[in-house]
DNA sequence: CTGTTAGCGCATTCAC
DNA sequence: GTGAATGCGCTAACAG
């Protein structure tokens, strides 16, 4: 295995008898070679397998071709889909993605974003941020430093770009569908450390509250939402808790939620949606894969994904800061109904 | 907006009233210095937020602290767990995760992994590669400039690395388990373009041959098979096929398919398993978590993406390439049944 | 223990 | 059009 060291713009150089300016001129095509030189250049290029080296390149220029991502979870494919956006979004204009996985974790995602600063990414897009848990001068410094752009969450930070969906509209747009069914015992169930849980916990009481005229609530939270267990964890939480409260209609705040609120139902003998409804959120495949199938609220997360991508390279491009809210829409199926 | 450069570490220097060597030897913590000192220097890093920059640190030591992994789909959760598994081991130690999404297309596979040579990273991990539909010189001569390392698929290629699990095995333990209870009209479901897919399909021809004296097979191909399309496309395709070739039991490749296959016996008004048992691949969450749940092979998604880094990671460091193939171990669960 | 210095590979003035 | 020279931020000898 012989080591061969790699080709540098000097060897290029020396070989095509002509300065290492030139090279890089060619290289780049951003000065007027003479035709004649750059053939020559192309041709060493060819023979010695050259391949610009991208850390010095970066070096200098100061500038990087990766955008990082930051995810909280792997495991709900809410975040694989909107990655999936991103990327495909991002590749078209040459820049690369460096994901990192805060596992849920408001510390773990301050590493990951420390991480991504010291690699020197042009941009950030974090998905889901927790700013509750994280100081807040954490991100407005961050921002100081390099073009940020959240995806949903709350967005109080200024200057950083942002897309989701109005969340708060969202929740209370399920709440209302209950509602017109009848429902008023409606049972909420919520995650642990992400923001968008409180968001959309906050649109619930205050529906319960000015609506109809509850002051009592029920909120489960069920800690981890958007883990392996998640489905389970939540089952089993609500097999406590739908006997203890009755609750004719239940509101998750994502759709991994509602599948386990589906399968406490079944293990319960409680008919969906016969006997309880249950509505979820985010609209990932597995809600229409289950049965009954989940109604939800649609996130269209590959639109968040690649939306987001185009606000932080216009960022990058030196533009301002925007926000993007994209419509949330109700994806009625099977598992709600008219309370009995 | 005020563009405040980073501090580099010469500004840590003056502040610290040091030199940059010893800036240089506290961040690194690779060379002893006396503790007034180092408490000095650390003070000036947190006063100036220095994050040391990677690409000059990597521009002087040769080395990348980058690898690259390429996916077929993020549609598949598969992969996603799979990526999980990868970026937890690999951050352990100090490196980060480059992600490209070859959309199911060997062209593209080629094209993210040039992508990602160019950007100098230090290793690839490619999950189920394509090599069926590429080029055989092409990973050959990838292998010779960079560590490699394979998840599932064929891996014929010398000096890389591989970590899978035996899928030629696991689908015969599938068979003889459907064959165990009877059956022997099996309808196979595969996609196209992964070699898994081929694997498999080989092992099922040689057992319907060897063991059922069979030379008639039941084979369907139903495309791309890890888009947000598949459940539905291999529900689509089985609605034809079943009632087409009446089989008592089908073996998909993958747990979306099984889903759709799933969801064509109940659209078809087969019970599964009385009527026909369907048994899955892969164990993701979806095999859990679908009515009635899905009777499969266990990839266990997380070890191979944390060996696959290990691998890596062994690789980067000088060390020989190495297979590791993890047991398959099916999990029964309530789709599939004794033949009636 | 600590400071000085020489590059890593490249892009970019500034001359010619 | 082209070349020489400078420096991006950092690590690694080497010398104290």
């Amino acid at each position: 295995m012989e080591e061969k060291k790699n080709a540098t713009i000097v060897d290029v150089a020396k070989m095509a008898e002509v300065s290492v300016a030139t090279v890089s001129r060619v290289v780049n095509g951003n000065y007027p070679v003479k035709l004649e030189t750059k053939e020559r250049v192309k041709a060493a290029i060819a023979a010695l397998h050259y391949v610009p080296n991208v850390q010095a390149r970066e070096l200098n220029t100061r500038r990087s071709s990766t955008i990082g991502v930051v995810v909280p979870s792997l495991y709900n494919m809410f975040f694989a889909e909107v990655i999936d956006g991103i990327e495909e979004s991002v590749r078209k204009d040459g820049f690369s993605l460096l994901l990192n996985c805060a596992k849920n974790d408001p510390r773990q995602e301050m590493n990951c974003i420390n991480a991504l600063v010291s690699r020197n990414v042009s941009g950030i897009i974090v998905i889901s941020p927790n700013t509750a848990n994280i100081r807040e001068s954490f991100y407005e410094e961050l921002v100081r430093r390099i073009p940020l752009v959240f995806i949903n969450g709350y967005h109080r930070i200024t200057n950083v770009s942002y897309v989701g969906n109005d969340e708060k509209m969202g929740s209370r747009q399920a709440l209302e569908y209950l509602m017109g069914m009848g429902h008023q015992r409606i049972l909420f169930v919520r995650g642990a450390n992400s923001d968008s849980y409180t968001i959309k916990e906050e649109s619930y009481r205050q529906f319960m509250k000015d609506k109809l005229q509850l002051d009592e609530s029920f909120i489960i939270n069920i800690g981890e939402g958007n883990g392996v267990d998640t489905v389970d964890s939540t089952m089993e939480k609500l097999m406590e808790a739908i006997p203890a409260c009755e609750p004719t209609a239940i509101m998750c705040c994502n759709d991994l939620m509602g599948v386990g609120a589906l399968n406490a139902c079944k293990r319960l003998g409680r008919k969906v949606p016969d006997d309880i409804s249950v509505i979820g959120y985010d609209n990932i495949s597995l809600s229409r894969l289950v049965e009954p199938k989940l109604t939800t609220m649609d996130q269209n997360m590959f639109q968040l994904g690649s939306n987001a991508a185009s606000l932080l390279i216009e960022k990058i491009k030196g533009g301002q800061s925007k926000r993007i809210t994209l419509d949330n829409v109700l994806i009625t199926r099977e598992s709600t109904g008219p309370v009995k």
